[in-house]
DNA sequence: TTGATATCTGTAAGCGCTTTCATTATTATC
DNA sequence: GATAATAATGAAAGCGCTTACAGATATCAA
């Protein structure tokens, strides 16, 4: 049915190493033969064959980027960061989820080994020094997006400090009974900005009260999702004293437990994390992270060390920007 | 650097027709070999490159989701869906963006034409028959989602009965002024949804008002974004006689145009299309879409058509739901 | 024991390209 | 017009696997 390099060599009267030199911009050969290639080619709809293309030069040019379950806003942006830098080369974009349910090493170990791609990104894929260091191991060209490994490339966000700075805010015009709406368990950035959160109180004196940091039952996205917001408010609520201020780990988050002060009537100041796009339409105060930004220059990073020799290692640290909206509005200055 | 299947042939004492069978869970091969040959791959670090995988036998083990610039949460769900299904198999996902710059038939063909994966599913990818008729001749397995060609499977929705749904509530209820906020003019969906607002008025006796339709000037995801339901919005609101309700695209836009009205101190009935998940948080009424189910059964639909002889084309249409919450509050029944 | 059958393993021929190297055709230089 | 340099092409050897096919070994009934 379809068509090899060896018929197209055929039609057109030449070798198959000319066929394949006008597949590769090769500039060794003629106009004509060239144009007399391509119109057959194009005549028979032929296009060189990707994987024995990949097995022969050994090179794909295709980046994957790597993601946890697909459909966190957070990713999304910063595909779209990504997007924009690859879409300019002749490199293809693919995108992998890593599964929840399985180990993650093991998934990109078994991803990495069959050498798709020539290069890979990796989102707010967490794994320790150990396991990254094995993944490194395996010696093909990565960078890590929201995530750090001594040894490689990577572009990070502070999660403590930024969880630092929300709470600061309320701390600092006189909250001292704040609560937090963290995520599962198993999250790591949750974990680290929910230390954040207590880290500061006890630096103004204060003991946090256990009661206050709460989590909703739902583990779907990591307990990042409406619902897991909602059930966290109803449940700090109906405390018997309930928080004056309320840090959330997450924009979403923010918006069920939203949600869930309109239905009860209650008005209670709240940051949330992220900055969705949404969050300005809602009028959400949050913590904005540069996700676009990362985006991008981690595949331009990536993109420039597949051609260059990689010189020094590119560690960026961000922390996150306090945006204010209308749902810390009323605070005394 | 890498091992190859030589490499563990000789270190197993055994032929490389072993290993690879080894590989590829063919049973002719014994428990004592297969375990000896897999204990040395595990202690290399050793993989079968997919690259000669594919060329030799021939299938990769992937599927490829096409989908158009990411980011709109349409899609999320509708991946989350697929991801479900693939992720119980063998098979690999791979997302591929077709970008908006370039004409899509052409990123297609190419797509196609280097036969990465074993199946494709297309999701909102939109083209007239023509074009899909073309994209079939390349003769790859492929199902649609959201989107319809009559020589081959797909899960459509109907945007035009959507819409008509959506403006019949508020005619049966006494609305005769009603606005509508669409997408970009190139945008197929947003134009049948468009069409659908514009018919049911005219079968109800009504003269549908030209200024009553109107779309935000950013192009971002066709228009599909909350900035364009806030400017269209307050266009709607500066108009002499502004609408008594409104039908919107998109959730997203519709919050959008939630924020305008509030900052005008306005409140208007207001319904979206989509339901995203979000929306039911927000209280926005909306044409929900089933997003999940399309992905899980299109999956399903191209994995079964994979191993089975195809039998008759499956082509399934929907009709989206009307789902109430408090945009709409207040009307009378 | 013997042939028939079933089970396991190896040999070797591809899969459809890229790329080195050698060869031939063309052009430049004096 | 002879020689050197340059440009365009082809022959052929892989790239790292899969998979007929054939061969070897083990198992079993008679």
């Amino acid at each position: 049915m379809s068509h090899t390099i060896y018929d197209i060599a055929r039609k057109a009267g030449v070798s198959i190493a000319t066929v394949s030199r006008v597949f590769n911009e090769s500039s060794k050969v003629s106009a004509a033969t060239r144009k007399k290639v391509l119109h057959i080619a194009n005549k028979v709809g032929y296009q060189p064959q990707g994987y024995a293309r990949g097995l022969a030069s050994r090179q794909s040019n295709v980046i994957i980027a790597v993601v946890p379950l697909l459909s966190n806003y957070f990713f999304l942006q910063v595909l779209n960061g990504i997007q924009g830098v690859i879409s300019e080369t002749d490199f293809e974009l693919h995108i992998y989820n890593v599964k929840p349910e399985e180990n993650p090493l093991k998934q990109l170990k078994r991803l990495l080994g069959r050498r798709w791609a020539d290069g890979y990104l990796f989102v707010s894929v967490h794994l320790d020094e150990d396991d990254w260091a094995e993944v490194a191991r395996l010696n093909q060209r990565m960078v890590l997006i929201d995530d750090a490994y001594s040894g490689c490339d990577y572009f990070q966000i502070n999660n403590k400090k930024g969880a630092r700075k929300a709470t600061k805010f309320f701390l600092d015009r006189g909250f001292e009974h704040i609560g937090m709406i963290t995520a599962a368990k198993r999250s790591i950035p949750a974990g680290k900005r929910c230390k954040g959160f207590l880290e500061i109180q006890r630096e103004y004196g204060l003991t946090p009260d256990d009661s206050l940091v709460v989590r909703g039952s739902t583990a779907y996205r990591d307990g990042f999702n409406e619902r897991n917001g909602y059930e966290a408010m109803h449940q700090l609520l109906a405390l018997d004293s309930p928080p004056e201020a309320v840090v959330c780990v997450s924009d979403i988050q923010a918006i069920g437990a939203l949600s869930a002060m309109k239905e009860q009537g209650i008005r209670i100041p709240i940051i949330g994390y992220d900055d969705i796009q949404l969050s300005e339409y809602i009028g959400l105060s949050t913590m904005r992270q540069p996700m676009y930004k990362m985006g991008r220059e981690g595949a331009r990073l990536l993109l420039d060390s597949l051609s260059e020799r990689p010189s020094e290692l590119v560690q960026e640290n961000y922390t996150p920007e306090l945006i204010l909206r209308s749902t810390t509005n009323g605070i005394e200055q």
